[in-house]
This record gives C-alpha cells, structure tokens and sequence, in this order.
DNA sequence: GCACCTATGTACGCTGCGGCACAGTCGCGC
DNA sequence: GCGCGACTGTGCCGCAGCGTACATAGGTGC
C-alpha cells in the first residue's frame, strides 16, 4: 500500500500509522449500504479511501436529512474518541469506492496507544461540528437551488470525480425537499450550463459557475476544515 | 460552597472538583452579554450554576440562529477538550444567574490533570452534537408554533422558573423567523393557556400542554442528554 | 417490438412564512 | 401628565415550496 489515501492516517506519525494499518482491513464501499444505523452500538469505525459517506438524521416521518458527509479527508465513527459507542446519525454509502475498516475493540486499543490518533479524531469531531452548525443554518435559510450546488460540490471534493450516479428523487431525499423541488433546481442548473444529467447520470461541467451557485455555506465549511486540520 | 450545582462539576470525583474548583471563580451571568465570538480564540470556559447561554451561529445576514443552549448541566468551551481553541459559535446569556469561570489555561491544566474531567467533557461535546443534529432537523421541518413550544421547555428547564424575560422581537431572532410569525405562534399558545406574556414578561402557565405543544425534538434532545451523561 | 419500471417534466391549488406597513398600548422619564 | 420609545397586534401581498396528479421518455426484460 504505498500511498494510503486517507487523510487522518496520512497525518499520523509513522509508527502510529503503521500499527493503525495492521488492524484496518480494505472493504469495498458498496452503493446505498448503510454502515451504522442511529442509536445503534459502533461495530466497525471507517477511513474512507475512495468514495464517500452521507451522515443522515432521523426527524418524525422524514427519515433521511443529510447533516453531513465523510470523504477520504475524515472518518466514521469518529464518537469512540469521545467515549461513547453510538451516535444519533446514520451512515450511507453515497459514493461508490473504498475503505479501510477497523473493529470497534481494535480501534480503541490504537486510540489507547496513540495519542496522535486520539488528538487527530477530536480535532475532526470539531470539523463535524462545524458540518452540522453550518447545515442547522443552512436548512433554515437557503432555497433549494443553492443548497443542490453546494451538495453538488462536496461530493464532488469527495468523489474526486466529476459525474455521480444520483436520481432526482435521492438528491430529494438528502435535501429533505420534494423531488419536483430538486426537478426544478436542477433544471435550472442545467440550462445555465452548470451541469448535465439525464436519469441519474449527473455530471458537473462547470464548477467555478457552480461554485458561484452554491450557498456561503460551502466555502465556510472548507475554510473551517482547512483551519483546524491543517 | 456547599453545592455546586453545575452538573458536570458535580460528576467529578472529590478529589479532581476541588482542584477545579480552586482556579474557578464565581461570576454573574448578566443579560445579553456576549461570552465568545464565534470563531475567536477562547479565553475563558464556563459552567453555568443559575441561567442559561444560548449557542448560536451565524449565515449570511442573519446573524443569530440558535442551535444549542448550555445551562447547568453543561458548559460553556467544551472545545478545549478537543484541541481547539475556537468554536464556530456565538454565546450569549439568555438567562440572567451566575457561573463559575476558568481562565483558558488553567483549565488546561485541570483537563491535563484529570482524566474524568476530560471524559465527561468528551461526553459533553457529544451531547453538543446531538442538540446541532437536532436543531438541523428541527429547523427544516418543524413549524413556529413547536419550535416556539420547545424553546420555552428548553429554557424553563435552565432556568429553573416559569417566567422569563423575552420579547417576541428576540424570540424571532433566536428562531430565525420574524417577530410577527412569534407573535401569532405565541398568541395562539396564550389562547389555549399554555403560556402567559405581556410586553417582554412571559410565563409558563401549563407545561404539561406545552411539551404536548412542542415538536419531537424536545423529548429526544432530553433523552440524548440522558443517555450519554447519565 | 411490447410491456413495464424508473426517471424526469409539468401543472395546479394550497399554505406557511417573508417583507412591509401601520395601529394600538404600555410604561418610563422628564 | 405628556411624550416617546418599546412592545404587541393586524393586515396585505408575494413567493417558495408542499401535496398531488399525470404525462412523457429512457431503459430493461421477455
């Protein structure tokens, strides 16, 4: 393995890094497979490699609100290092791709011998939380078409590819909105020229133009991640 | 000091509270005040005895959406336990009291000396993330009126009374609508007598039909609080 | 090539909330 | 006790997004 490809083991000290990958194990990232359910214990935690995850919260009949997402720049399962086993969200598999995974047990053996590792996820619980503040207002506040471009554009920073396989319907779903909604933005989005799509095929051609789309929330989550992971 | 009465003080085991508690130092939780900037370095924490702070964060030109509330089961610089020194939030006191303030690095000191202190802290920050992942939801998908309803249960339950000191001009403002949609939401929760106001004076009168008035989120923010502190 | 399913486009009425404006009304200070 | 500012109530218009329904079109399997 010579390059590892995940950014939280990159920054570890080498030994650390090591000791961390004699216990990781590749897995493939399969499409719309759900690697932790709300509430329930942390089986395995996950370093991305390739591919990328939606952390969705639960609210009354809408079961699926996107509150965050894990590329290869993060981690599921980032609580252990708080010291607890569960969390309120689910983890979906978005982009197809792969991970390195560690059992539960394991990992809080190298958390306990590596204090590079634990420095390094409490630092990345804190970009969570600026994930989820940034979203609470977000939600509140965007229209529909902004909050699709700029969902656009992370998952594009994660998928490190410029077309996905995402159905309107989904996209609803992740946005909490009515498909026609996405239908609508989308379109619009389209004839600006920004991106392309036909049935669930989506690729981005302009991303500059997408950028300018996007809601502030975008850049404020980059710089918030720039600044606290380095 | 015979009770301490800020829960995570209280938690701790003998020996490590009355370390912490030498480098506190009692101070008065005075209205509107700002305790930290969002994103400016933290030069205090606080754990609040009597009244309450509210979390929020800001979009655009809306500068106060409120996405948490720390009284006295919490803190305020939970962060410090992460390894960062800023938060992506503003913290203003909402409900007048008192607190016990630490100077940034003799709290440091403190978290480098106890081990529970940095655990139940951890624990804490959890908590912090299940209230951000509730108030994403909640600000998506819920209505003034609940909304209205929780915030009240939130704040009675910090503040320890049944009135409070609001003006519905700034209940719309931590709610991220506008005065006139408080006004209907709290003139209706006046008609069916769940609450009681007159010009910035406003009491609960029926809380039994408030939590029934509230959206979901209330019970479960309770429950998360429950479950991880114990 | 036909049937069927999935994805997308479009239409229509409804509602909650936004922006805005203005009218009472309470209470404090002078 | 007068004036003024702060607080609350009400009205009006506009719009984004919701619920729903239905129409079209691409793709797949037989």
């Amino acid at each position: 393995m010579a390059t590892i490809q995940n950014h939280l083991i990159e920054l570890l000290p080498r030994k650390d890094r090591l000791s961390l990958l004699t216990v990781c194990e590749p897995v493939p990232l399969v499409l719309a497979e759900v690697l932790c359910e709300a509430g329930e214990p942390t089986r395995h935690v996950y370093f991305p490699t390739e591919g990328f995850i939606s952390l969705l919260t639960a609210v009354d009949l809408h079961p699926g609100l996107e509150v965050g997402m894990v590329g290869r720049e993060g981690m599921l399962g980032a609580q252990l290092a708080l010291g607890v086993t569960t969390t309120p969200l689910r983890a979906l598999v978005q982009g197809e791709g792969s991970t390195l995974r560690v059992e539960t047990r394991a990992f809080k053996r190298e958390l306990g011998r590596s204090d590079a590792l634990q420095h390094s996820l409490l630092r990345y619980v804190h970009v969570l939380m600026a994930q989820l503040t940034a979203s609470a207002s977000c939600l509140r506040f965007h229209a529909i078409g902004p909050r699709l471009a700029r969902w656009l554009l992370m998952s594009q920073d994660r998928a490190h590819s410029d077309r996905f396989r995402v159905t309107h319907e989904f996209l609803a779903y992740m946005l909490g909105v009515r498909r026609v909604g996405i239908t609508t933005a989308a379109s619009a989005l389209q004839r600006s020229g920004l991106i392309e799509y036909r049935r669930g095929d989506l690729k981005v051609v302009d991303r500059k133009g997408l950028e300018a789309a996007a809601c502030s929330c975008y850049a404020a989550e980059r710089q918030a991640y720039a600044e606290v992971m380095r």
